[in-house]
DNA sequence: ATTATTGCAAAAAGTTTGCATACTG
DNA sequence: CAGTATGCAAACTTTTTGCAATAAT
C-alpha cells in the first residue's frame, strides 16, 4: 500500500498525518489480523516509537473507525484494520492461530435481537469462535 | 436457589464447598447477567470477602465450567453463570444496559467456519451486539 | 501560529503471586 | 490429618494521564 494512499485515508478521517500513524496503519493493513498493543509495539521497534504512542495512535485510529478492537478472551485487547468485509475469527486455543471466516448471518441476528430486546439500533457486533486447529487436535 | 443445591453443584464440579463460593455462585445465579470483578466485589461487601478471593473464586468456577467469561469491549472481563441456553447480549453503548437475546444461529456458523478454516473443532464462541437502547437514542 | 502529537515519567486500574493462617472433607 | 481456600501484602501487567518539547496544517 502506497504511503500516499495512507495519507489520504488518514486525512479523510480527520486525522493529522504523522510518520507513526502511517507506520501503524500500514502495518495493520498488511498484517490484517488481530494484534495486541505489545506485539504491535515490538513490530514498530525500528521506528523507536514509545509504547504510549502505540496506545495513542491505536486510540485515534479506533475513534476514526479505521481500526476496531477485538476481544479474544484474554486480559489484553487486540486491534485490527477495518475493512469492507464483515469477517470474524476462529482462534486455536492451543497455538493461538487466528483464521478468518465470513458469513456470521448478522442481518438475521440483528432482526431477532431487536425484536427480543426492543433496542433502538445495533451499531456493531463481536463474534469469535474458539476451538482447535488440525495441528493441535491430538 | 437453595444453598443445598449450590453445595451439590459445587461438589459435582469437584469443588470444595466454602461460604464464599456459595455466596458468589448464588449471587451470579440470581443476577444472571455479566458482572465485573469489581462490581461483584462490592456486592459481596457484607461478607467481608477480599477482592483476591473474588478473583480466585471466579477462576475456580470458570475452570469448573460453572461460570464463563464475557468480553464487552472494555478493559476488564465480565463473568456470568453458565446455563443451558445459548444466549448472548445486547449492550447499550451509552447506559451500558445489558439485555439477553437468543438465536445466534451458531450451528450454521460453525459448519461454515469449519469449511472455511479447516479447524478440527469449535468448542465455544462469543457473540455480543452493541447499540443503543430506546431510552438512549435521542 | 495554532493546535495536535510524541516521549518520558509517573500513576491508575486490573490481575496474579507468596506465604502464613483457617477451613473443608 | 492432608490438602485446599482465604486474607494480606506485594508484585506484575495493561492502560491512562501530565507535561514539556516537537511536529503538522
Amino acid at each position: 500500500m502506497k504511503e500516499d494512499t495512507v495519507s489520504t485515508i488518514l486525512k479523510n478521517a480527520g486525522l493529522k498525518v504523522t510518520p507513526h500513524r502511517v507506520a501503524i496503519y500500514e502495518y495493520l493493513h498488511k498484517y490484517h489480523k488481530p494484534i495486541s498493543i505489545n506485539q504491535l509495539y515490538h513490530k514498530m521497534e525500528s521506528t523507536g516509537m514509545d509504547k504510549v504512542t502505540v496506545y495513542r495512535v491505536i486510540a485515534s485510529l479506533k475513534d476514526a473507525f479505521l481500526v476496531k478492537q477485538i476481544d479474544l478472551g484474554e486480559d489484553q485487547a487486540y486491534y485490527e484494520i477495518v475493512d469492507e468485509h464483515d469477517h470474524h475469527h476462529v482462534v486455536c486455543q492451543k497455538c493461538r492461530t487466528i483464521v478468518d471466516f465470513t458469513g456470521c448471518g448478522i442481518d438475521t441476528v440483528i432482526t431477532k435481537a431487536l425484536e427480543q430486546t426492543h433496542f433502538a439500533k445495533i451499531t456493531h457486533h463481536s463474534f469469535e469462535l474458539f476451538g482447535l486447529c488440525k495441528k493441535c487436535v491430538q
